[in-house]
DNA sequence: TCTGGGGTCCTAGGACCC
DNA sequence: TCTGGGGTCCTAGGACCC
């Protein structure tokens, strides 16, 4: 049996934990930029609004005192996550983090009435200790345990802590959920499918293998094995991440080159930097920008271009000298620009990057510039040095530049406001 | 005035190989 | 005049997820 455990509106929940004023009042939480909806507190849902709602929408209940909008905070959020999975982790065999507010587990030798008694004081335990309420799902497939925390999170009844364990109990769930809320079926395939007629996950179903195959190909076979308790869905090896974006939307919107290309080169060194962190390398980079798809009145345009590496590098020197190439490829004047980012993708272990035969660098120089990216993190994270960058980069944080009105305080991981705090 | 960011997998089609 | 068969790899685009 899988187990899924689900933070109930993590973001709105995570802004509560410290604003506990706010419990049972409408508050959600907004994108990057304050562009639009991404979480909602329940009594925000009841209001009607909906998710990726944009913010400016918003205004006459912000105004009128009913809803409190809150910037996004991830450091925060980031932060109350590790907390509930290390709680998790050490209450179970096989923990697999799925999401920031989601995990599957497992636990042997216990029947489903002990796993559904152990899974309450789970729910009990995380909202006591971290101050997240979670649900949690219990079935035999993954997607079938996704539906379950569903249940237990809508109906007060179970407690947090949904188990479905017998068939009866599956055919009964399955045909009270529609079927666009079927993990897998996307807001694509929900109304083709709801135009053939079907409407509940057990009308999929009961659909015969080789239709789903034929009409569905490989996922749809999947998430219909899942939900008829054959388990399909496979574990994601979190170990190694094939490829690695950063990208924003800015404020207002950017037309000239050297402006752009700043913002290009400072979303080219977060990718380096994270690649540091993880310890890899990647061979390509890809770079893109994006027009203003929402003003239909302006010329759009979306490229992207590819630079491969020779060799697999994460010093900022190759990677932002690479996203720069692409940029200047693509870049046409004229267009108002409101989005850019770098994909770095083709990653690699500093093992395998190694020992390539037709290697055109010389060995010392690389080494200096590896050197140099790891002073240019220590420079960043030291504030008495000031920020160590390339010139060709604008500096300060890549997310500068973009609206964030609503922020709430780092209250776990800023020493100042931990002492606030406690 | 203001509309997010970061991933995964699958498939079809083209380029290339012998 | 007539022009095969069987592969692999890569890429773009589309679907999905949170």
């Amino acid at each position: 049996m899988y187990a899924l455990v689900d933070c109930n509106n993590f973001f709105v929940s995570c802004e509560r934990v410290f604003r506990p004023d706010l419990e049972g009042k409408a508050v959600v939480v907004l994108s990057n930029n304050d562009g639009c909806v991404v979480s909602r507190s329940n009594e925000a849902k009841a209001m009607g609004i909906k998710m990726g709602t944009p913010f400016f929408q918003l205004g006459k209940y912000c105004r009128s005192g009913l809803l409190t909008p809150f910037s996004s905070n991830y450091t925060l959020y980031g932060d109350l996550s590790a907390r509930v999975m290390s709680l998790l982790a050490e209450e179970s065999d096989h923990l697999e983090i799925y999401s920031i507010d989601e995990a599957f587990f497992t636990l042997d030798g216990l029947t489903p009435e002990a796993l559904e008694a152990h899974c309450r004081e789970l729910v009990t335990r995380i909202r006591q200790w971290v101050g997240i309420p979670v649900s949690i799902g219990i079935a035999p497939t993954k997607t079938l345990a996704k539906l379950a925390s569903h249940f237990a999170k809508k109906y007060k009844g179970y407690r947090g802590v949904c188990l479905m364990e017998t068939e009866e109990k599956r055919r009964k769930a399955l045909g009270m959920v529609p079927l666009s809320e079927v993990w897998g079926i996307g807001r694509r395939l929900g109304p083709r499918l709801q135009a053939k007629g079907m409407r509940t996950a057990l009308d999929f179903a009961g659909k015969s293998r080789e239709w789903i195959f034929e009409e569905l190909h490989v996922p749809g076979l999947r998430t219909w094995e899942e939900l008829n308790g054959i388990p399909a869905v496979e574990e994601e090896n979190g170990e190694s991440r094939k490829s690695i974006c950063t990208s924003r939307s800015f404020a207002d919107m950017i037309e000239d080159f050297d402006s752009l290309s700043q913002r290009v080169a400072d979303f080219a060194g977060a990718c380096a930097r994270k690649l540091r962190a993880e310890g890899t390398l990647a061979r390509k980079v890809t770079t893109f920008i994006w027009s203003n798809r929402f003003r239909e009145d302006l010329q759009q345009y979306y490229p992207s271009a590819t630079y491969c590496l020779v060799t697999a590098s994460n010093t900022n020197q190759d990677i932002i000298s690479a996203a720069l190439k692409g940029l200047r490829t693509i870049y046409k004047p004229g267009i108002r620009y409101k989005k850019a980012g770098v994909t770095v993708s083709d990653i690699c272990s500093e093992e395998e990057a190694a020992g390539v035969l037709f290697d055109e660098g010389d060995p010392l120089i690389r080494e200096k510039e590896a050197v140099l990216s790891v002073l240019m993190d220590r420079s960043r994270q030291d504030g008495r040095l000031g920020e160590l960058r390339l010139a060709v980069q604008r500096g300060g944080h890549y997310a500068d530049g973009i609206r964030s009105e609503h922020r709430s305080p780092l209250y776990t991981t800023s020493l100042d406001q931990i002492i606030k705090v406690y």
